[in-house]
DNA sequence: GCCAACGTTGGC
DNA sequence: GCCAACGTTGGC
């Protein structure tokens, strides 16, 4: 089981645009690192939901329900595309600062790699931000 | 709005 | 194959 961080402009598609659809296609990733780890995603895994510029914080988490396929918003198919829907919302969102504040982050991709849209997380960090956070109950 | 970090492109 | 120039991302 991996845990993964996936990165969205509140702008263009945020957890709750998320929340109101249902699911969406996690597309436009244009980046090779980023891709490498659309294609190890596995069914059922999850991923923290990151705001960045607005908010710059963690606010959910997402299921994966579809594994990698060709992003269809691509010409070229090495692009490949997940389809993710939101698991449950965190009760208390977790900012970049605080997380940035506790060393035991310093080896995330999103503090050290912070344009990477599509980082792996750590099952310990995962599990510390979640307990930080607090799974909202009453969401999605 | 600025700037640092990083990726990509193109000239040589 | 190197490297400068340029574009993009994202924190501040």
């Amino acid at each position: 089981m991996n845990y993964w961080l996936i990165k969205s402009e509140p702008s263009s598609y945020s957890w709750s645009d998320l929340v109101r659809d249902g699911k969406t296609v996690w597309d436009g990733v244009r980046n090779y690192g980023a891709r490498n780890h659309i294609r190890s995603m596995k069914l059922g895994e999850l991923c923290l939901y990151y705001h960045s510029n607005e908010g710059r914080e963690i606010v959910g988490v997402a299921k994966v329900i579809r594994e990698a396929f060709p992003d269809p918003t691509a010409s070229d198919p090495q692009w490949l595309a997940v389809e993710v829907a939101p698991e449950f919302a965190l009760e208390n969102p977790v900012t970049l600062k605080t997380l940035k504040s506790i060393p035991f982050f310093g080896q995330m991709d999103l503090i050290r790699l912070s344009r990477l849209s599509v980082g792996k997380v750590r099952a310990e960090e995962y599990k510390k931000i979640i307990q930080m956070g607090g799974k909202k109950k009453t969401q999605p």
